[in-house]
DNA sequence: GGCCTGAATAAGCGCACTGGTATGAATTTA
DNA sequence: TAAATTCATACCAGTGCGCTTATTCAGGCC
Protein backbone atom coordinates (compact mmCIF):
# COMPACT_ATOMS: atom_id res chain seq x y z
CA UNK A 1 0.00 0.00 0.00
CA UNK A 2 1.55 3.42 -1.20
CA UNK A 3 2.18 6.38 0.93
CA UNK A 4 -0.56 9.05 0.10
CA UNK A 5 0.45 12.22 0.32
CA UNK A 6 -1.64 15.17 -0.02
CA UNK A 7 0.01 17.75 -2.54
CA UNK A 8 -1.41 20.90 -3.44
CA UNK A 9 -1.05 20.62 -7.73
CA UNK A 10 -0.56 24.07 -8.89
CA UNK A 11 -0.87 24.46 -12.31
CA UNK A 12 0.83 27.29 -12.21
CA UNK A 13 1.97 29.65 -9.37
CA UNK A 14 -0.84 32.11 -8.39
CA UNK A 15 -0.49 35.44 -8.97
CA UNK A 16 -0.31 36.70 -5.60
CA UNK A 17 2.64 34.18 -4.89
CA UNK A 18 5.50 36.52 -5.38
CA UNK A 19 6.44 39.95 -6.79
CA UNK A 20 7.56 38.03 -10.19
CA UNK A 21 3.95 36.51 -10.65
CA UNK A 22 2.29 39.54 -9.71
CA UNK A 23 3.83 42.08 -11.90
CA UNK A 24 3.75 39.65 -15.19
CA UNK A 25 -0.01 40.86 -16.01
CA UNK A 26 0.79 43.80 -18.05
CA UNK A 27 -2.18 45.55 -16.63
CA UNK A 28 -1.13 45.32 -13.31
CA UNK A 29 2.45 46.76 -14.15
CA UNK A 30 0.72 49.87 -16.05
CA UNK A 31 -1.37 50.38 -12.55
CA UNK A 32 2.32 50.38 -10.23
CA UNK A 33 3.61 52.87 -12.90
CA UNK A 34 0.15 54.72 -12.23
CA UNK A 35 0.47 54.90 -8.50
CA UNK A 36 3.88 55.67 -8.17
CA UNK A 37 5.25 58.45 -6.22
CA UNK A 38 1.50 59.43 -5.70
CA UNK A 39 -1.51 57.98 -3.90
CA UNK A 40 -5.03 57.68 -5.60
CA UNK A 41 -8.57 56.32 -5.07
CA UNK A 42 -9.84 53.30 -6.64
CA UNK A 43 -11.75 55.48 -8.79
CA UNK A 44 -9.26 58.19 -9.78
CA UNK A 45 -7.12 55.34 -10.67
CA UNK A 46 -9.63 53.85 -12.76
CA UNK A 47 -10.03 57.30 -14.80
CA UNK A 48 -6.58 57.73 -15.22
CA UNK A 49 -5.87 54.01 -16.84
CA UNK A 50 -9.17 53.94 -18.77
CA UNK A 51 -10.68 50.65 -17.56
CA UNK A 52 -13.74 49.57 -15.07
CA UNK A 53 -13.18 49.90 -11.61
CA UNK A 54 -14.16 46.18 -10.88
CA UNK A 55 -10.94 44.90 -12.48
CA UNK A 56 -8.71 47.79 -10.87
CA UNK A 57 -9.95 46.66 -7.65
CA UNK A 58 -9.13 43.11 -8.45
CA UNK A 59 -5.78 44.10 -9.58
CA UNK A 60 -5.28 46.34 -7.01
CA UNK A 61 -5.97 43.16 -4.33
CA UNK A 62 -3.49 41.16 -6.39
CA UNK A 63 -0.39 43.89 -5.80
CA UNK A 64 -1.94 44.44 -2.51
CA UNK A 65 -1.30 40.58 -1.80
CA UNK A 66 2.24 40.56 -2.60
CA UNK A 67 3.03 44.02 -0.41
CA UNK A 68 3.51 46.16 -3.80
CA UNK A 69 0.92 48.05 -2.93
CA UNK A 70 -0.39 49.44 0.49
CA UNK A 71 -4.25 50.76 1.22
CA UNK A 72 -5.58 53.85 3.10
CA UNK A 73 -8.90 53.86 4.36
CA UNK A 74 -10.66 57.42 4.63
CA UNK A 75 -14.36 56.94 4.72
CA UNK A 76 -15.65 55.54 1.83
CA UNK A 77 -12.21 56.48 -0.26
CA UNK A 78 -9.13 53.66 -0.61
CA UNK A 79 -6.34 55.65 -0.81
CA UNK A 80 -3.73 53.33 -2.93
CA UNK A 81 0.24 54.05 -3.00
CA UNK A 82 2.85 51.81 -3.76
CA UNK A 83 6.21 50.20 -2.16
CA UNK A 84 8.63 50.11 -4.36
CA UNK A 85 11.24 48.80 -2.17
CA UNK A 86 8.84 45.53 -2.81
CA UNK A 87 10.39 45.26 -6.02
CA UNK A 88 13.99 44.70 -4.73
CA UNK A 89 14.16 40.87 -5.65
CA UNK A 90 13.42 41.60 -8.98
CA UNK A 91 15.60 43.89 -9.38
CA UNK A 92 18.49 42.19 -7.71
CA UNK A 93 17.88 39.02 -9.99
CA UNK A 94 17.72 40.93 -13.11
CA UNK A 95 20.71 43.42 -12.18
CA UNK A 96 22.75 39.79 -11.29
CA UNK A 97 23.33 38.81 -14.88
CA UNK A 98 23.92 42.69 -16.29
CA UNK A 99 28.00 41.51 -16.74
CA UNK A 100 26.53 38.90 -19.32
CA UNK A 101 25.33 41.57 -21.89
CA UNK A 102 26.93 45.37 -20.78
CA UNK A 103 29.62 44.76 -22.97
CA UNK A 104 29.16 47.85 -24.97
CA UNK A 105 29.54 51.45 -24.49
CA UNK A 106 26.04 52.32 -25.46
CA UNK A 107 24.76 50.01 -22.87
CA UNK A 108 27.59 51.06 -20.35
CA UNK A 109 26.38 54.40 -20.89
CA UNK A 110 22.56 53.91 -19.99
CA UNK A 111 23.83 52.32 -16.76
CA UNK A 112 25.80 55.57 -16.10
CA UNK A 113 23.12 57.60 -16.79
CA UNK A 114 20.75 55.85 -15.09
CA UNK A 115 23.02 55.82 -11.61
CA UNK A 116 24.08 60.03 -12.55
CA UNK A 117 19.75 60.24 -12.47
CA UNK A 118 19.41 58.31 -8.68
CA UNK A 119 22.30 59.54 -6.91
CA UNK A 120 20.74 63.23 -7.90
CA UNK A 121 17.70 62.13 -6.61
CA UNK A 122 18.99 60.44 -3.25
CA UNK A 123 21.08 63.95 -2.99
CA UNK A 124 19.66 66.61 -0.14
CA UNK B 1 -28.45 41.04 -35.23
CA UNK B 2 -25.64 41.86 -33.03
CA UNK B 3 -21.97 41.72 -35.28
CA UNK B 4 -20.16 38.55 -33.58
CA UNK B 5 -16.52 39.18 -33.36
CA UNK B 6 -14.35 36.02 -33.35
CA UNK B 7 -12.43 36.60 -29.44
CA UNK B 8 -9.20 34.32 -28.31
CA UNK B 9 -10.37 34.87 -24.72
CA UNK B 10 -7.00 34.47 -22.76
CA UNK B 11 -7.66 33.78 -19.30
CA UNK B 12 -4.21 34.60 -17.83
CA UNK B 13 -1.36 36.00 -20.58
CA UNK B 14 0.49 33.32 -22.61
CA UNK B 15 4.16 32.21 -20.28
CA UNK B 16 5.45 32.38 -23.87
CA UNK B 17 3.74 36.15 -24.45
CA UNK B 18 6.65 38.22 -22.85
CA UNK B 19 9.68 37.98 -21.20
CA UNK B 20 7.68 39.05 -17.58
CA UNK B 21 5.87 36.03 -18.07
CA UNK B 22 8.09 33.63 -18.75
CA UNK B 23 10.64 34.51 -15.69
CA UNK B 24 7.40 34.97 -13.26
CA UNK B 25 7.90 30.81 -13.06
CA UNK B 26 10.68 30.27 -10.43
CA UNK B 27 12.16 26.96 -12.72
CA UNK B 28 12.51 28.95 -15.52
CA UNK B 29 14.54 31.70 -13.26
CA UNK B 30 16.68 28.56 -12.20
CA UNK B 31 17.47 27.56 -15.34
CA UNK B 32 18.62 31.00 -16.53
CA UNK B 33 20.87 31.32 -13.64
CA UNK B 34 22.12 27.54 -13.97
CA UNK B 35 23.06 28.61 -18.05
CA UNK B 36 24.07 32.35 -17.73
CA UNK B 37 27.15 32.50 -19.16
CA UNK B 38 28.05 29.26 -20.31
CA UNK B 39 26.57 26.19 -22.99
CA UNK B 40 24.69 23.02 -21.55
CA UNK B 41 23.12 20.37 -22.82
CA UNK B 42 19.65 19.16 -21.87
CA UNK B 43 20.72 16.37 -19.56
CA UNK B 44 24.12 18.47 -18.17
CA UNK B 45 20.78 21.22 -17.20
CA UNK B 46 18.77 18.24 -15.96
CA UNK B 47 21.06 16.99 -13.77
CA UNK B 48 22.55 20.00 -12.42
CA UNK B 49 19.24 21.09 -11.10
CA UNK B 50 18.16 17.39 -10.16
CA UNK B 51 14.44 17.70 -12.42
CA UNK B 52 13.43 15.15 -14.97
CA UNK B 53 14.16 15.47 -18.36
CA UNK B 54 10.98 16.32 -20.06
CA UNK B 55 10.26 19.52 -17.61
CA UNK B 56 13.86 20.52 -18.35
CA UNK B 57 12.97 20.71 -22.26
CA UNK B 58 9.37 22.02 -21.69
CA UNK B 59 10.91 24.72 -19.51
CA UNK B 60 13.46 25.74 -22.21
CA UNK B 61 10.84 25.59 -25.05
CA UNK B 62 9.36 28.32 -22.89
CA UNK B 63 12.87 30.54 -22.66
CA UNK B 64 13.42 29.86 -26.25
CA UNK B 65 10.25 31.48 -27.38
CA UNK B 66 10.79 34.56 -25.52
CA UNK B 67 14.41 34.52 -27.06
CA UNK B 68 15.84 34.39 -23.64
CA UNK B 69 17.57 31.53 -24.66
CA UNK B 70 19.46 30.05 -27.53
CA UNK B 71 19.86 26.62 -28.77
CA UNK B 72 22.92 25.28 -31.04
CA UNK B 73 22.21 21.92 -32.22
CA UNK B 74 25.34 19.80 -32.42
CA UNK B 75 24.23 15.49 -33.20
CA UNK B 76 21.40 14.41 -31.35
CA UNK B 77 22.87 16.70 -28.56
CA UNK B 78 21.15 20.60 -28.25
CA UNK B 79 23.39 23.24 -26.50
CA UNK B 80 21.37 25.96 -24.69
CA UNK B 81 22.94 29.33 -23.71
CA UNK B 82 21.39 32.89 -21.82
CA UNK B 83 20.57 35.74 -24.30
CA UNK B 84 20.90 37.97 -21.51
CA UNK B 85 19.95 40.81 -23.05
CA UNK B 86 16.31 39.81 -23.51
CA UNK B 87 16.32 40.41 -19.95
CA UNK B 88 16.59 44.44 -20.65
CA UNK B 89 12.54 45.18 -20.63
CA UNK B 90 12.52 43.63 -17.15
CA UNK B 91 15.83 45.42 -15.76
CA UNK B 92 14.34 48.50 -17.51
CA UNK B 93 11.08 48.65 -15.94
CA UNK B 94 12.41 47.88 -12.16
CA UNK B 95 14.98 50.39 -12.40
CA UNK B 96 13.16 53.51 -13.01
CA UNK B 97 11.60 53.00 -9.86
CA UNK B 98 14.99 53.19 -8.01
CA UNK B 99 14.43 57.14 -6.70
CA UNK B 100 11.09 55.59 -5.11
CA UNK B 101 12.87 53.28 -2.52
CA UNK B 102 16.74 53.84 -2.92
CA UNK B 103 16.59 56.88 -0.33
CA UNK B 104 19.04 54.58 2.27
CA UNK B 105 23.25 54.73 2.35
CA UNK B 106 23.31 51.25 2.79
CA UNK B 107 20.91 50.91 -0.43
CA UNK B 108 23.13 53.33 -2.26
CA UNK B 109 25.95 51.24 -1.08
CA UNK B 110 24.58 48.20 -2.82
CA UNK B 111 23.84 50.11 -5.90
CA UNK B 112 27.80 51.88 -6.17
CA UNK B 113 28.91 48.05 -5.32
CA UNK B 114 27.14 46.64 -8.63
CA UNK B 115 27.87 49.24 -10.78
CA UNK B 116 31.46 48.43 -9.45
CA UNK B 117 31.30 44.80 -10.26
CA UNK B 118 29.82 45.56 -13.86
CA UNK B 119 32.63 48.38 -14.98
CA UNK B 120 35.23 45.47 -13.75
CA UNK B 121 33.22 43.02 -15.90
CA UNK B 122 33.75 45.52 -18.84
CA UNK B 123 37.50 46.66 -18.97
CA UNK B 124 39.62 45.04 -21.16
C1' DG C 1 19.88 -3.15 -40.05
C1' DG C 2 19.54 -3.03 -34.95
C1' DC C 3 20.54 -0.79 -30.67
C1' DC C 4 21.51 2.95 -27.63
C1' DT C 5 21.42 7.69 -26.24
C1' DG C 6 19.66 12.61 -26.31
C1' DA C 7 15.88 15.30 -26.60
C1' DA C 8 11.17 16.74 -27.89
C1' DT C 9 6.41 15.84 -27.63
C1' DA C 10 1.65 13.67 -26.23
C1' DA C 11 -1.95 12.51 -22.85
C1' DG C 12 -4.32 13.31 -18.65
C1' DC C 13 -5.22 15.72 -14.37
C1' DG C 14 -6.67 19.59 -11.49
C1' DC C 15 -6.56 24.27 -10.96
C1' DA C 16 -6.56 29.30 -10.94
C1' DC C 17 -6.64 33.39 -13.82
C1' DT C 18 -9.05 37.22 -16.52
C1' DG C 19 -12.91 40.10 -17.96
C1' DG C 20 -17.64 41.55 -17.54
C1' DT C 21 -21.84 42.07 -15.14
C1' DA C 22 -24.31 42.22 -11.15
C1' DT C 23 -24.60 42.53 -6.43
C1' DG C 24 -23.25 43.75 -1.63
C1' DA C 25 -21.17 46.49 2.09
C1' DA C 26 -19.82 50.77 3.93
C1' DT C 27 -20.05 55.61 4.15
C1' DT C 28 -21.74 60.15 3.07
C1' DT C 29 -25.40 63.26 1.72
C1' DA C 30 -30.17 64.98 1.06
C1' DT D 1 -34.74 57.37 6.30
C1' DA D 2 -33.79 57.24 1.72
C1' DA D 3 -30.62 58.04 -1.98
C1' DA D 4 -26.16 58.30 -3.76
C1' DT D 5 -21.31 57.32 -3.94
C1' DT D 6 -17.15 54.42 -3.37
C1' DC D 7 -15.32 50.17 -3.57
C1' DA D 8 -15.09 45.04 -2.98
C1' DT D 9 -16.75 40.64 -4.17
C1' DA D 10 -19.53 36.63 -6.37
C1' DC D 11 -20.46 34.51 -10.39
C1' DC D 12 -19.70 32.79 -15.15
C1' DA D 13 -17.00 31.19 -18.97
C1' DG D 14 -13.13 29.71 -21.45
C1' DT D 15 -8.29 28.81 -21.34
C1' DG D 16 -3.63 27.50 -20.64
C1' DC D 17 -0.37 25.87 -17.22
C1' DG D 18 2.79 22.52 -14.88
C1' DC D 19 3.70 17.88 -13.50
C1' DT D 20 4.35 13.02 -14.50
C1' DT D 21 4.60 9.01 -17.44
C1' DA D 22 4.96 7.17 -21.83
C1' DT D 23 5.99 7.64 -26.46
C1' DT D 24 8.18 9.47 -30.63
C1' DC D 25 11.92 11.49 -33.19
C1' DA D 26 16.69 11.88 -34.42
C1' DG D 27 21.51 10.91 -34.51
C1' DG D 28 25.56 7.88 -33.51
C1' DC D 29 27.68 3.39 -33.19
C1' DC D 30 28.24 -1.55 -33.87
Amino acid sequence: MPLSVYVIEMARASTTADVFNAIAEPRRRRLVETLMGRELTVNETARLVGWAQPAVSKHLAVLRQVGLVSERRDGRYRHYSVNAAKLKPVRQWVIQFDQYWMNTLDQLDDYLGELQKGQENNEP
